[in-house]
Parts: C-alpha cells; structure tokens; sequence
DNA sequence: AGAATATATAGTTATTTATTCATATTAATC
DNA sequence: GATTAATATGAATAAATAACTATATATTCT
C-alpha cells in the first residue's frame, strides 16, 4: 500500500478516533436521526454535535438529509460500523489476554 | 456497546490514525523486525519509531522479542492488518463514489 | 574494564484539535 | 415582515501529541 493511501486510511481513523463521533455513529446505528436527537442521546452542546457532524460529512463517513427545520444525518457506508465492530473485538481480546496473565502471575506468587 | 468501551476502540483508532505507525505495522506486515530495519525501511528517525513502537506495545498492538542487542517487534493480532484493510477498502470506495460524482456534474454542464 | 552498537527515554517545541461561547444562517409560523 | 426554532459557523482557549535533540541504558566484543 503506498503512501498516500495510507494517509487516507490514517485520516479516516483519525476521525473514528474520538469519543464523542463514536457516540454520533452508535446513535446512528439504528437509522437517520436528527441533530437535536443526536444531541439529546449523547449529552454535549449543539454546536460541539453539528462540528462533529460536519466534519465526518465533509469525509464521506457520513450523508444528510434535510426537511424543513431538521437535518437528518445517517451513516454513509455500514462498513465503518463493521470496522468498529472488528476493532472493539480485537480490543476486547487484548484485554482478556492481559488479565489472564496477570492471574497467572497473580497464582504463581500465591 | 457502552461508554467505557467506546473509549477503549476510540484509543484503538486513534493509535491507529497516525501515518507513521501505519508505516511501521506496513513494514511488519511479512513479519517480525528489528528497530533498525524498521528505521531503514520507514524514513524517519530512531528516537521517533522508538516512541511509536513503545506506545503500539504498551497498548498491545504490538510485540516484541529481544535478542542480543537487536529488539524484534511483531504485530500482535492479525484483525488489526484486516481491520486496516476494510477501512482503506472503504475509503477507496468513498473516493470512487465521489469522483463518479464529479464526472456526473462535468457531463451536464459539457 | 572499556569501546561500540542497538534501543529507550527525557525535555522541549510546534501543531493539531475538541470544546465553548456567541452569533449567523435558514426555514417555518403567526 | 417579525418571531421562533433548528442548525451551522467563527473566534478563542485549552489539552494532547508528534517530532527533535540530547542523553541514558543495556548488551556484546576486545
């Protein structure tokens, strides 16, 4: 993979890489929500919720739709929700990994 | 998924998001390597991938093996290269649906 | 022991960016 | 047209961190 396209990649991780956006997708999971429901289910200021919204729409992570009043926002591609998915997994596994090998020392010492 | 575990993939990702550590884990990817070879193959400096490699290992990314004065580190779990693998899958679709965009505006306006 | 090599760490700087507050824009209603 | 509601944006601030320089810590060899 050359260089520039592990930018990119490095990028859209940078934008999965925030508390406060992975909040913005869960809530997105189950369909399009608007903002204020975004901002109601994660609790964070209005302004801070549509930056963030903004931002992963300028990158495609995310589409919208308006309606009078309202801006409906909804995940462009399900995959991310996958790579999500995959990485917590992994994140999960690691963990596990490292409690059992403190048990282990932990039962060696005792 | 709950908060605290959000913030642990969010801590995944953001190790993740880096262009240098993408590099390193390219470099690792047909195998183990010392920090020299890593250094070579990545331009950049030994304090710098010494650094990356320290923080990818202390979050378990990574592993490493000394021998001698040389210290061979390795990738931990595979997923990681998968889960890199999908999102720049994504990624490239996302540049491609865009694009196509763009040609789609070029033609009407031609 | 001392020199040489491979790797790690400390301190510093510069840059990025998440958040907040205030305000602007856009659309609906009276 | 004025008012209200939903969303977006600009400026300012604070926190995180990547990269650099210099130095420290092993480990091997003579």
């Amino acid at each position: 993979m050359p260089d520039e396209m592990l930018d990119a990649v490095s990028n859209r991780f940078k934008l999965l890489s925030e508390p406060m956006r992975l909040k913005i997708l869960r809530a997105l999971c189950d369909g399009e929500r608007t903002v204020q429901e975004i901002v109601n289910e994660v609790s964070a200021s209005q302004a801070n919720i549509s930056k963030h919204l903004a931002l992963m729409h300028d990158n495609g992570v995310v589409s919208r739709r308006k309606e009078g009043l309202r801006c409906y926002y909804r995940i462009t591609d399900e995959s991310i929700v996958y790579a999500c998915f995959l990485i917590s997994k992994s994140v999960v596994e690691n963990l596990q990994d490292r409690l059992s090998w403190i048990q282990k020392v932990n039962n060696m010492s005792a």
